[in-house]
DNA sequence: TCCTTTTGTAGGTAATTCACCTACACCGCT
DNA sequence: AGCGGTGTAGGTGAATTACCTACAAAAGGA
């Protein structure tokens, strides 16, 4: 069994690792770490998976489109989806965008095992959490309660960035994206979340737990 | 050697024990883990430790708090503090509480071992960079405790409003002021802050309850 | 499937704001 | 009498914001 870690925490992917050679003692298991997008991409053509545990929050920005391009490149390999915010939209997105599970940080290592052999077993893990936010989502399809449902995972990230502090120069540089891009998207989310200013969309940002 | 690990995440948990068993791997060592603030009081209340690593984003915010608590209550015993965060406001704040040593999570696991090398023979850890923040933060705000306890009234008054969202006509329009001297004070709450923009600044004010 | 909306991208232009510097009166300390 | 912090404000150039337009690709609905 092969498995890939992408996390910029370097305890976490220890952490991780602990567990798994714990759990799969009685399995041949090669683990390999990739410490960011990068690395990752890296690892990925150079071997190939059965499993793949990506952290979506790697370094600032988002981990959801390594998750995409992961999807795309490799449709078959299951990736589950590690969080350290608590299971909330992140999961949805996630799943919405082809992960196998999602698990938080706080889950108990325990349960990290349950998801691997859910996902070895019926090809998905979803916790009983997730899929009440599941079902919630559904029953909710449109008219959204909540403003940031409606937002697209580039706005989520580029809104998260702005929220940080983050210029629109720099996130522009980071993002390889036109300043006036950025702006766009920043002018987006200022409609989609009714605020006026980065003021008003830090605030919200902050008061719904969107950043760490 | 008694080490208490402090954080709400079961992975950077295990991490932090893989880790130091390894390297520790010549001593005798008890690790006792806490998932929470009440989980550590418990502890704390039970033995007696030789260092405590604990992390600053525990729930609610307040890692901080607890970290306050043991340095009244236990003096004497280390504090290494640990942050998702990259080394930054949170750092400063946690040296000024009495931590004995600050570390990022994104930090390499060896750094984990210089830093407790550190704190055993000279009872601290400093990194570079963060005797650079401190350094550059002395030069700038002297020796408050507070960041926020230097601002005078004008200041508190403009950073909320600037912190609620509003634009600086506004706020010299409301006050009867020139929209310049707004700006003076806009600068000068940012240096007092040491924050780098609007964005810094309402999430200082939001995190420090200073605006309803 | 066809039509509409959303998303991702980016250009233009003008208004605002930001960054950084200077200035100066006043107030409270030492 | 002088020093440091506060309240006030001007100047200048750089950066950001505001508001528009545009268009291809994807998604979604009828």
């Amino acid at each position: 069994m092969q498995i890939l870690i992408v996390d910029d925490h370097p305890f976490i992917r220890k952490g991780l690792i602990h567990v798994l050679q714990y759990e799969l003692a009685n399995e041949v298991v090669r683990i390999d770490e990739a410490g960011s997008h990068s690395e990752a991409l890296s690892c990925l053509s150079a071997a190939s998976y059965d499993l793949i545990l990506l952290d979506v929050s790697l370094e600032g920005r988002n981990g959801l489109d390594l998750l995409m391009w992961i999807r795309k490149e490799r449709p078959h390999t299951p990736v589950l989806v590690i969080s350290m915010h608590p299971e909330d939209q992140y999961a949805l997105r996630a799943i919405r965008l082809g992960a196998a599970g999602y698990l938080s940080k706080q889950s108990a290592p325990a349960e990290l095992m349950t998801a691997i052999t859910g996902i070895r077993t019926h090809g998905r893990y979803i916790s009983h959490r997730l899929s009440l936010l599941m079902a919630e989502d559904l029953g909710r399809t449109g008219h959204g309660t909540v403003l940031h449902e409606h937002l697209s995972n580039r706005e989520m990230e580029i809104g998260g960035m702005i929220a940080r502090g983050e210029s629109p120069a720099e996130i522009a540089e980071a993002l390889n994206l036109s300043v006036k891009t950025v702006n766009t998207y920043r002018t987006r989310l200022l409609n989609k979340l009714a605020v006026r200013n980065n003021v008003g969309l830090t605030s919200y940002f902050i008061h719904n737990n969107l950043i760490p």
